[in-house]
Parts: structure tokens; C-alpha cells; sequence
DNA sequence: ATGGTGGGTACCCCA
């Protein structure tokens, strides 16, 4: 079972990069998608279902956020959820065949000023955050077979970005977002998949920033886009030693890219 | 210290 996750940056604009990440990678079961950027009856579903992924979940809004589940395998019990008080598409979740259980989550980006009594988009974002928490409490029961992916805007280590002193009071790597990511992370006993396959201080970045001369040569990237598994799955992404989790850089430097390069995961079956 | 680019949308929001 093979799951991957993108913040796509508008789905219709690049429907046909998607297209040729599913080709290039392939076997790709299910694929989470992040910032649509369209309404549902504007998502690109029949070049979806052409290329195979014929059962689809989707919470789009117009112009802004929207997530989607696309998949080979049949989704069921499909679910869409507020979080923090605000009816933003920022969640869906879907349960494939066996039991598994997908939730695709965008966390509000959270604005300029890492201060919430002056930026509300940041008090949103904590807001958010804090939400997930008590969700992740009482919504992940220990024997589920749960994964948690998406854009969750928050690089929580060190070597998350690529200068953890420069970046200590910009949005996205404050003390006060990582605090509660690692809360949410101990609320649902969530297993962080790429730090458990790429430790520290190895880097590992899922985004770079559009306003760069040259992304590749500068690399000032972030890790924004996660993975996580619950408890019973918690050694499902190793086996035999062997890691099956993959960020896949060269997205970014194909033509017209997202900011954001997709990420895969496979779950031994 | 600053401003850089790229979406959707409708003359400006957001990342």
C-alpha cells in the first residue's frame, strides 16, 4: 500500500504534473491532496479517473485551501471536519479496504507576525493546532490503523529547515506552533514517519520557497508536508531495515512547479 | 534590512 501527499498549489493548473508524478513513480494506491484551490464540481475528476484513481474524496472551496483523496481502492466513510470554529476545507478522511484509515489535513499557513494578539491568521493557526489535539485524543483509539498526512505548515526540528536560529521567530518555526504540533503528536501517539526514517541532523525539507533565485542552489527549504501512523502501524514503514518513505525533490524543478514536492509512504500489507 | 514569486480572483486576497 502505497500513499503519497502533495500541496499541489491549485489542482487544475497542474493537473497534468500530477499526471506524471503517478506515471513516473507509479504504484501509487492513494494520493492526499492540498490547496485544490477550486470548488468540487471543479476538480479535474475525470483526467483522475483516467488515469486510474476512480474512487474520490474531495472538500473543495472556491479559490482558497481544499483538500482530496484519490485512490485505485475503494474509500468509504468519507469525512469532512472543522476545525478551530471556522467552515474552511482544510480536512477530509476516508477508510480503505482492511480497515485503514487516511486523514488529509491543511493547516492554516498562520500569516506574517508570529504573534496571535495581533495576527489573527497566527491565532487561527494555533487555534487549529490546538483543536487537532483534542481530536487526536479522542478520536485515535489505540488499535486503529490510522495515518495522518498533509500540509500541516509547521517544520517542528531543527533540521526541518535550513537555518534553525534564523527561522526561530518566522512562522511556521516558532516555540509556540512546534509546542503544540508536538502535543498533537503525543495526543494521538503519532509516529513522525520521516524522522523515524531520516534522524536528525540529516536535513530533510518537503518545501521551498517560490522568491528564490535558484531554489536548488540556495536551498533554504522547510519541512512543512508530514506523516504520521498511529501506534499499530508504527514499524509499518520499516521493513527488513529498509525505509519506505521518500520526498520527492525533482517535483520541484519540474516546469511550473508547486512550492511544495510530494512525499510517499509504503506500508507493508 | 529588504524584497523577492506565484496562485485565484476580480481590481486584492493568500501562500
Amino acid at each position: 500500500m502505497k500513499i503519497a501527499t502533495w500541496n499541489i498549489n491549485s489542482v487544475r493548473l497542474r493537473i497534468d504534473l500530477v499526471k506524471r508524478f503517478l506515471t513516473t513513480i507509479g504504484d501509487i494506491d492513494v494520493l492526499c491532496l492540498q490547496e485544490i484551490k477550486c470548488r468540487d464540481d471543479q476538480f479535474p475528476a475525470k483526467a483522475l479517473k483516467a488515469a486510474g484513481y476512480i474512487h474520490q474524496a474531495v472538500s473543495g472551496q472556491k479559490g482558497y485551501h481544499g483538500v482530496a483523496i484519490v485512490s485505485r481502492l475503494p474509500l468509504r466513510d468519507v469525512e469532512r471536519r472543522a476545525f478551530a470554529g471556522k467552515d474552511e476545507a482544510r480536512h477530509i478522511a476516508a477508510t480503505l479496504p482492511g480497515g485503514l484509515r487516511v486523514h488529509n489535513f491543511y493547516v492554516p499557513a498562520g500569516g506574517d507576525e508570529p504573534d496571535p494578539k495581533v495576527n489573527e491568521k497566527f491565532a487561527h493557526k494555533l487555534a487549529f493546532m490546538r483543536d487537532m489535539s483534542a481530536w487526536a485524543k479522542s478520536a485515535c483509539d489505540a488499535g486503529a490503523r490510522t495515518v495522518l498526512v498533509g500540509d500541516l505548515n509547521i517544520a517542528p526540528r531543527e533540521h526541518d529547515v535550513w537555518s534553525h536560529r534564523q527561522l526561530l521567530d518566522v512562522v511556521s518555526h516558532t516555540t509556540a506552533e512546534v509546542a503544540l504540533m508536538d502535543k498533537a503528536i503525543a495526543a494521538g501517539k503519532w509516529t513522525d514517519v520521516a524522522r523515524q526514517v531520516i534522524p536528525e541532523p540529516e536535513k530533510v525539507y518537503t518545501w521551498w520557497s517560490y522568491r528564490a533565485h535558484d531554489w536548488r542552489a540556495s536551498n533554504r527549504g522547510r519541512r512543512l508536508d508530514h506523516v504520521w501512523v498511529s501506534p499499530s502501524l508504527k514499524n509499518a514503514a520499516l521493513s527488513g531495515g529498509r525505509a519506505h518513505f521518500v520526498v520527492h525533490t525533482e517535483c520541484r524543478g519540474w516546469d511550473r512547479p508547486s512550492d511544495h514536492v510530494p512525499v510517499t509512504l509504503k506500508l507493508a500489507s
